[in-house]
DNA sequence: TGTACATCAGTGAACGCGCGTTCACTGATGTAC
DNA sequence: TGTACATCAGTGAACGCGCGTTCACTGATGTAC
């Protein structure tokens, strides 16, 4: 209940307050328990105590909500990633595995926004804020693939966009196929963290290799 | 039509023939069109020409429908891997990399097959068989791991559960952020393949120096 | 070969349900004077 | 400080819709003799 202004026990007046966040609130709960198909503009309404005709004094439709939730989950996630790379302080290479964790660890705290973002089949040409805020997300784990390039020895440098996807490619693979919440996670052996900073270390000394040859 | 076996034009009777076969085909292209949870029951009758309760004469009920498309899925996928793999001939690093390419090239060619795979949100527990399938199909996939594994100079092998486990998570990881054919698809500069390619090959790269150190 | 009959695989109508969305409306709030 | 009024953010009822599933049924098929 973070987004009420009110005090938890009041009752709340003709005017909600802050419908718009409490909407968000609770379709991100409808996400996580049912998956982002199984959210409904009705049930959110009434979860947030309101009549259904409610949400769409603040969204167009159910498609602009789910872009909404998604876009705003790209931005924190950019922003989680941005402060676990800490400008690759102090070492490039700790500062990346920090980055690996966190992409993890949000997969694994916020997995009803994750599968909003990867998984609700949004279509980046019909949402341009949400496609902006994707790239501004994988910006993030761009520029730390660059740093820790940059950082290499040798003078073959692989191109950090390829990197980049690379070790996307990875963390998401691991987060959708185990580290999710639900119920379609796989048993492993492992952690899902111990698990991805295993290959990219892998991965990083087989960049290096390449660029000493 | 591959499922008719009655002449293409001749109208069927009262009895369709190859209603299971013709309502998964059905539920294919729905799921392919609109992801795994645009998919229903009735449209899925209408497609095959039948009235909706007739698929209740096949299936218990539409998440019997759902894992029975998963688990089909999953063994034409272990026989595509297995097929690629050719027991690792000429050379285990070629067959390997052809593993790879079937892997993406399944995900490609059968977009709804594999998000029913990987994104219906089907409980294993729930459903043994689809389990089962779905362990034989990693399977091959681990055994591949092994054979290149033992191929490989030094004395520190690494387990090969978890470079399955990469591998795996590499491949889908490519396969749902870049090779999927719905409108969520991300643009890519390259190829998925040769994608999927140079990371495997960076990563054995990274074994083998591993286990010479 | 013919016939009686069991079984299989369909039909079509109906059920209750919840959805997304719209509409005219109204209570609450903010602002100009 | 008080008041008139515009605007904002809700209500509640209704719409058409399609869904999953069940039911009693029936046409078609296979089989025993």
């Amino acid at each position: 209940m973070t987004w009420d202004p009110q005090e938890p026990n009041k009752k709340r007046g003709y005017h909600h307050g802050n419908l718009r966040e409490a909407l968000i609130e609770a379709a991100l709960r409808l996400i996580g328990e049912k998956g982002p198909a199984g959210f409904t503009v009705a049930e959110a309404a009434r979860a947030a105590g309101v009549s259904p005709a409610a949400p769409y004094r603040h969204f167009r439709d159910r498609d602009e909500m789910m872009a909404d939730i998604a876009r705003r989950g790209f931005e924190s996630f950019a922003i989680r990633l941005r402060a676990a790379w800490d400008h690759g302080k102090p070492l490039p290479a700790d500062a990346f595995q920090r980055v690996g964790r966190a992409y993890l660890a949000f997969a694994r705290e916020e997995p009803a926004t994750y599968s909003a973002m990867f998984e609700s089949g949004l279509s980046f040409s019909s949402h341009p804020a949400l496609h902006a805020a994707s790239d501004a997300a994988f910006a993030v784990l761009r520029e730390a693939c660059e740093a820790v390039i940059a950082g290499m020895p040798g003078a073959k440098k692989p191109p950090a966009m390829m990197v980049a996807l690379h070790i996307w490619a990875q963390s998401h693979g691991i987060a959708s196929l185990f580290a999710r919440g639900d119920a379609a996670r796989r048993p492993l052996p492992m952690s899902p963290e111990d698990l991805l900073e295993a290959s990219v270390l892998i991965y990083l000394d087989g960049l290096r290799n390449a660029s000493n040859r």
